[in-house]
RNA sequence: GGAGGGGUGGCCGAGCGGUCAAUGGCAGCAGACUGUAAAUCUGCCGACUUCGCGUCUACGAAGGUUCGAAUCCUUCCCCCUCCA
């Protein structure tokens, strides 16, 4: 009997990894990163991944291994978290999932319909189509081959149309066919904990937590970046706080602009989050971290259910 | 002192006699979400509201012209540029 996972989420800033961090040192646990932005390498501090001493106390994995050409999903996701999963029933110790990627956890937790990968040139190639055709143009055609899906996305929706595209492209299926598919949750029992702040703490934290960002070195780092000309379609650069670096560097931001702005996103970002959380997550405990005894309060509830 | 330009909803910024509670952008609020998810998209966004193309208060202030003004005139207050 594999001991339960701990997932430890909330909105950004909410104090996700302190918390992760401080269960995993008192339950012999490992923290595996559940955020798409923190798996790639290239911004460490930007996408606030703990510190290499933090790291070094407890074991961390999936923080920064993928390089920032690489190109994470769900699914990708899915399959190395129950990786690190099962590593850690085999080693005895304690899976705790940590991360604010709501679409992830859920795809770990209750599943995703399976389908083939699609080669990224179609993606291109479909992007570029929407462009020349236009919206309506591209929705008029990828509805004669999959009104189901035409159906239920918004017109303007050009991510989710060219998905449905390219998916349709590649397979010679539609994308609503294959959602049809069963979608089966990794095995184990999932214990969901999740950081529910007040709105104007939350706000607060993500303004000095950017400060300090910058004080850490948040621009060099983005700058080294920068430097190397990365492809303007890796996922990985839309890390809160890279566009607008890299606009600071192609001379278009004052950095007060770009402290700003990010925080401003930064913060939408959070409040999409806590939507997520509110409707399609069913958390087994909700903390607030505001409270100074978030962590007893979980220690408390994890003690009692016989974790 | 003289010559111009300007003051519009939380901010920026259109409008320049009616169809304007006032384009648009930002911020904010609510929501969606099956492989780009720190992404992508939708709705609301003066007040009131039985949420109705309803009522009220509104475009620096006060008057005036007009059937009717944010839009025209007068005076006043404030801001900016230039000349002195």
């Amino acid at each position: 009997m594999a001991a339960p996972v701990l997932v430890v989420t909330g909105p950004t800033a909410s104090g996700k990894s302190a918390l992760a961090l401080e269960l995993a040192r008192r339950r012999r646990g490992v923290v595996v990163n559940a955020d798409a932005m923190q798996t790639y390498d290239a911004f460490p501090i930007l996408t606030a991944q703990p510190t290499p001493e933090e790291r070094a106390s407890v074991p961390h994995r999936l923080y920064g291994v993928l390089p920032l050409s690489d190109a994470l999903s769900a699914a990708r996701w899915r399959s190395l978290a129950e990786a690190e999963i099962a590593r850690c029933g085999a080693e005895g110790r304690v899976p705790i999932l940590c991360g604010g990627s709501g679409l992830y956890l859920r795809t770990l937790m209750k599943g995703i319909s399976a389908m083939p990968d699609v080669p990224p040139e179609l993606r291109d190639k479909a992007n570029g189509e929407w462009e020349k055709m236009g919206a309506d143009a591209f929705r008029a055609r990828l509805a004669e081959r999959d009104p189901v899906i035409v159906e239920r996305l918004k017109p303007g929706d050009r991510q989710r149309h060219v998905r449905a595209w390219e998916v349709l492209e590649a397979t010679g299926r539609p994308l609503s066919a294959w959602q049809e598919g069963a979608a089966t949750p990794t095995a184990g029992r999932f214990v969901t904990l999740l950081l529910a702040p007040d709105r104007a703490w939350l706000r607060a934290r993500i303004e000095t937590r950017f400060d300090v960002m910058l004080e850490q070195g948040v621009r060099a780092e983005a700058r080294a970046v920068f430097d190397t000309k990365p492809d303007p379609r890796w996922p990985g650069l839309k890390a809160h706080g890279a566009p607008e670096l890299f606009a600071h560097f192609r001379g278009e931001l004052s950095l007060d602009d770009v402290r700003r702005i990010a925080i401003d996103h930064t913060r939408q970002y959070a409040k999409r989050q806590m939507t997520w959380f509110r409707h399609q997550m069913t958390p087994d405990l909700v903390v607030d971290p505001a409270s100074n005894q978030a962590l007893e309060a979980a220690e408390k509830y994890l003690d009692k259910i016989g974790v």
